[in-house]
RNA sequence: CGGGGCGUAGCGCAGCCCGGUAGCGCACCUGCUUUGGGAGCAGGGGGUCCCAGGUUCGAAUCCUGGUGCCCCGACCA
């Protein structure tokens, strides 16, 4: 039929922009590397949205939002800043279009070269500047600190090469900015939100992460440290879910931010930075999704239960419909009744496997009958019948078992591939032909990272915080080491 | 920014080589029959053939120049 989705076995790529589209979550905009965010597709990052806000609100964060757009000399006062950004801003010039040509045919919009703009705008790539600009009129003593704020933003990345939700030029995350008294308070919270993080990743989207650092060379521009969270993809490629950078006194130096101490000393203050953005949504989709459409963790789906009457709505079946779908509501459960009479069961069943409804209740008179419904898996595929009674509770629980199921399998596959290598000859191979992380000694230097990268797309995804001290030998150069990292190709 | 591909109905495409009534499938609308894993039949509506110029009696088709998007690389969350 119309709905085919390319197999995974096929090309993994081509099946991960199926899935985007027939599963009806983002479109192609008639901006390059912009996209549609459609109504399902949303809904599932409003999930995410507020899981982590509410997160964000229990470590002691509150809300504000500055603005799209940032004069263009902020971003340059923090040097390594400007050189990571500035290849791909967006950059405003103008402020005013007018009409030229007196006939329908000739008439055209064009910008007024006389609405020049003094100081040309960027659209923000990220907000350390002009938060930083601010928090320099916000502190003065130690008493102000510290500042515990998040945002939730759109930023504008011109990136060469756009992916739906993985890389968009135009994207939605929320950044936190934090100023603190002193860099071990700064470390800390660096830290916490790591940890938020990946208790996120780990108990909303069921998908496995390590917490690591990033080498000097993977660095946030402008950050003495940046921690991240990395998830391995069902093609063995790694995805970085989210960073939290420590940024030292860099900002606060570049926008002269200080604070009077206890004892009455100017200090710089030390800052925080992180962010996970709409690209999580790609991260959940290649976790899960198989060949059959999105598969979602029930904590994250916009639907969890879909109740299809068989073959078709009818009043007996609306009334046992309606009944289980308020008991299930009343354990908080999401909840749909498909009371549409065109479609037959069988496309609906395709369609809510498309869409990746964990738990599908079908409902016919057979069943009614034996006061009995028929209970469908998404993750597992599997179909069985189950008593009327006391059905709310048992998809209550069919639903945590499934958030557990999706994420053990996939804590299954990654720890399948993470694959301890010794020898050059075998690390090349097994980037080839298994994929996955790669745990190997290196030598702790930029150079050879470089060089590894060259030779086999590989990057270091991270140092993981809990890896052990081993000494060993660098996998390209020989030289000594005291620990392992993790090297993948990545997204 | 390099390499490749494609712009024709909402979506997917054929037609182009060899110029002559704008086509197919899906979707949509109407009706009937169906209905426990993507229904069938009949009828119907919908077009700036990417844009501009050129050749021609006549251009979706040939020529020239633009332009947009997609995919693959290098660069990046």
């Amino acid at each position: 039929m119309a709905k085919e989705i390319t197999p995974r076995s096929e090309d993994y790529s081509q099946w991960y922009l199926d899935i985007v589209q027939k599963a009806r979550l983002a479109d192609n905009s008639p901006v390059r590397g912009c996209m549609i965010i459609k109504p399902h597709g949303f809904a599932i990052w409003e999930h995410m949205r507020d899981a982590l806000d509410i997160m964000f609100k229990e470590t002691g964060h509150v809300n504000a939002y500055f603005p799209l757009f940032i004069p263009k000399s902020f971003l340059s006062k923090e040097a390594k800043h400007v050189d990571g950004f500035a290849q791909e801003c967006a950059v405003v010039t103008h402020y005013r279009l007018k009409t030229i040509g007196d006939t329908p045919e000739t008439r055209q919009v064009v910008v007024d070269p006389d609405a020049k703009l003094e100081e040309e705008l960027i659209v923000r790539p990220t907000s350390e500047t002009i938060i930083w600009n601010t928090y320099r009129d916000w502190i003065q003593s130690y008493r102000d600190l510290p500042i515990l704020i998040n945002q939730w933003a759109n930023v504008v990345r011109w990136e060469m090469r756009t992916r739906p939700f993985l890389r968009t030029a135009e994207f939605l995350w929320q950044e936190g900015h934090t100023a603190h008294a002193t860099a071990d308070d700064a470390m800390e919270e660096a830290r916490r939100m790591l940890d938020v993080y990946a208790t996120f990743a780990e108990e909303f989207m069921a998908m496995p992460v390590i917490k690591g650092i990033k080498t000097e060379n993977e660095r946030f521009a402008g950050a003495d440290e940046t921690f991240c969270i990395e998830a391995l993809m069902q093609d063995g490629k790694a995805l970085q879910a989210g960073t939290s950078h420590f940024l030292g006194q860099n900002f606060a130096k570049a926008f002269d931010v200080t604070y009077l101490t206890k004892e009455n000393q100017q200090e710089y203050v030390w800052a925080t930075s992180w962010g996970v953005s709409t690209r999580l949504v790609g991260g959940l989709i290649m976790t899960h999704s198989d060949d059959d459409g999105l598969v979602l963790p029930p904590k994250l789906a916009p639907i969890q239960v879909v109740i299809v009457p068989i073959p078709k709505p009818s009043p007996a079946l609306d009334e046992a419909s309606n009944k289980i779908a308020a008991a299930l509501r009343a354990k908080g459960i999401r909840v749909k009744v498909d009371n549409d009479d065109q479609n037959r069961p069988g496309f609906k069943f395709a369609e809510y496997e498309m869409i990746g409804v964990p738990v599908r209740l079908g409902l016919g008179m057979r069943d009614l009958d034996a006061g009995q419904v028929e209970v469908a898996r998404r993750d597992t595929k599997t179909k069985e019948s189950v008593p009327l009674e006391n059905i709310d509770q048992y998809v209550a629980d069919l639903l945590v078992e499934i958030q557990g199921a999706l994420f053990e399998r996939a804590k299954a596959y990654r720890d399948e591939h993470i694959t301890k290598v010794d020898r050059w000859e075998d690390f090349e191979k097994v980037l080839e032909e298994k994929g996955g992380f790669v745990s190997a000694h290196w030598d702790g230097t930029t150079a050879t990272e470089k060089e590894i990268k060259e030779k086999t797309k590989a990057t270091i995804r991270c140092i993981p915080l809990d890896g052990v001290a081993e000494a060993g030998v660098c996998i390209l150069t020989g030289k000594p080491s005291t620990q392992r990292v993790l090297f993948a190709r990545a997204y």
